[in-house]
DNA sequence: AATGAATGAGGTTTCATTCAT
DNA sequence: TATGAATGAAACCTCATTCAT
């Protein structure tokens, strides 16, 4: 295997949640794992991962692994779940929906990007899922009630700006979040071998700086233009 | 491992597996390694790829693999090396050149489109060695020159539309050919979380073909937007 | 290969295979693997051992080796360096260098001779790493300090016998501790071929004792010459 | 595996010795294939071989390689059988028969001495053979005449000696013949074990010459020697 | 709750050898 | 005589997992 390519400043502190009769310690190890983990799969993928790593990484004996989770893919699962959760509390989606539609969007748009970019370990688990063809995601009962919110707040902003003649009317509110995703993804997920490609360093501050102008802009040029017949595909 | 969900469409060309021909024809038996190692790695990616089924699905002993090829992870590289040939290839951009700026344009983000579409593979693989933090990619001598073209392509359209007045006048053509890709990529990579998070078919026919619609309205209308300072970032 | 002549006296220690009594001890399980591990590359060298057969003679699960010792290379070494200990502590060189200078030495000539001889798996082992170069050896850290002590019980008896008019004065120490030795080593070491080559047998118990009569007269004969000059070479 | 130390200089000419109606170049492949071979076995013994080295060293294909000699192993046998009839044709022991006792023996060990530092590829075989336990020259049928004639001359020379009162009456000619060969053996066989252990270079050209000297003298001191009895072991 | 010892299945790779021409 | 293509067995090593305490 050739690499093994990760930022050594690892190993956060990621705060208790248990809830009532569990020993301290217990809770303790779950998190140790858990966060060894969510590296482990991030930086290996799920079949490169190794559960030996994850117990020398976390510091507690293999055993306690398969003791709370069961299985490598398991805690694949549970690395996931969280995740995902962490996605969305932190997408403050609520808030943005009584801003102005442009304003609005805007934010929504710099906010998914910046979550993005600040969770990296989230893009690399979404690919290392999607290589796996959501087998595990389709499998988990937390994960997906999430969504609803996000999709709902778009749906608004659109609703208004398209009644006050802001925005154009054929926007299809999927499609508008698969493109505010997917501008600041494909930039993130594949700026390994883009970067190479292109001859050109994605990953600097400055450029993801710019790279999140660009992306507003095209999500809200797109939105604000006024003739949509000119760019009617063929 | 919880799944091996890939398509049932794969194994039919190999043929049946007991009367084996033996090939006596080195181009021959390297092809159908090749054939069989994209199957493998686009289904199970790199680690968790298996020689003995690449050897299987191919029809020839596994040590043949080797022979030709000195280790998996050389393999791997072969199989990539041909699928990003592939890519530029087929991208056709040089013809695009004389078009009309729009017209060229939109031809280009579909042919993108489309040319991920019908090889599901290469984005799979790009996924897969972008977890890998483009390792194995960086060691090729074949790949980097092929995106030289296609740069060109985009900068000349380019060009052409913002003198004519056509196109908005401060585009990146990097962060173009990022949109243009992305647009089509996130899309298509993640469409198995995402149709089930949205609880929404990505994968039918129809649904592709209305995404095509969308990726270029947003990308043209980004570029020939008349008042960019309204879109501008916050 | 053509034989597996290999003594039948080897297996017993072990017992029989099939209730193998699982030992939940770790250093009895790193002993019966190196205890196996000797016996094996005595047996057939560096390159035709079969950590297989390791694994099997001594009872243990055949990645417990692995988990011990980390290659077959490393547990060639251990096995190396275990017999080299051994060797010097049998010595008991210490001990014989306030005797008289000529029966000193006859002791020190014997019991080198009888420790080869009672230690056949050093002699192969020695010529199965100078096959290779001593490129094993030399990494150990453990092993070069033992050979300080009897290089010096050496010079003692030398010069004690020399200042008594004994022994002849130009007698070098190393080339001395060389032929102690190597009288010794090549009937042993070569003792396969040159049975069979002369035709006589030079494995009976009868005609070692006969070879430690000759070592022992060959080394005294030459120190305690008189008149060296008669022997000069050429 | 650890080393790969041979010397660079390798691939000597040996004069062909074809009979009659062989193709000319038949006969000289064979000779490249053992010529190669012998390096390889010299090198790596007889397990750690590979046949595909001797075929990329001889440059033949690896398939004439088993034409020619059937097997590995006996391949093998075709290059012990080799050397070891260089060796007894270059002891020129015959003409020394009639050399003075004392200047005949020392001649002999003089060119056992010489040949075995000439021939090092000699020692390493001699080696590995024993460390096959001699299996292999077992079934050679023409290595075992050739060591007539040495102990012949081994035998007229101590007899002469003897009668003349030079050398000391108890000797085994086998065991002289033994220690004439051990003491160059152990010397060279195991200069890479011992250099290190000693922390002193035996391979250096002074240091061999001074070894000559030592092994003449110590044969000699031991044969010219007057009163045995202070000899005796114990 | 936690651990050190141990395992079995299977992974990649190697190698002597044979096939077909 | 000579070769390029191909093979099967087995080599070393890895890894998720379980045992016994």
């Amino acid at each position: 295997m050739v690499v093994d390519a990760l930022p050594a400043s690892r190993r956060a502190a990621t705060g208790p949640k248990s809830p009532v009769k569990v020993t301290r310690n217990a809770e303790a190890s779950r998190v140790k794992i858990l966060d060894a983990a969510r590296i482990e799969f991030v930086s290996h993928g799920l079949s490169g991962a190794r559960v030996d790593r994850i117990a020398a990484q976390s510091g507690v004996n293999k055993n306690l692994i398969y003791h709370y989770f069961g299985s490598k893919d398991a805690l694949y699962l549970a690395v996931l779940e969280r995740i995902y959760a962490n996605l969305r509390s932190s997408q403050h989606d609520q808030d943005l929906r009584q801003l102005a539609p442009v304003e609005g969007m805007k934010r929504l748009v710099g906010n998914t990007f910046d979550h993005f970019v600040a969770t990296p370990d989230l893009i690399r688990l979404m690919s290392v899922e999607n290589i796996h063809y959501g087998a595990h995601l389709k499998t988990s009962k937390t994960v997906k009630p999430l969504y609803r919110g996000l999709l709902d707040t778009i749906r608004i902003l659109l609703k208004r700006g398209q009644e006050e003649g802001l925005f154009r009317a054929d926007v299809d509110p999927i499609d508008l979040y698969l493109s505010i995703s997917g501008l600041a993804y494909f930039f993130l997920s594949n700026q390994h071998t883009l970067s190479w490609l292109l001859d050109h360093n994605l990953a600097s501050r400055q450029r993801i700086a710019k790279r999140r102008e660009h992306v507003i802009a095209m999500v809200l040029g797109y939105l604000t233009q006024r003739s949509p017949e000119a760019t009617k595909a063929k």
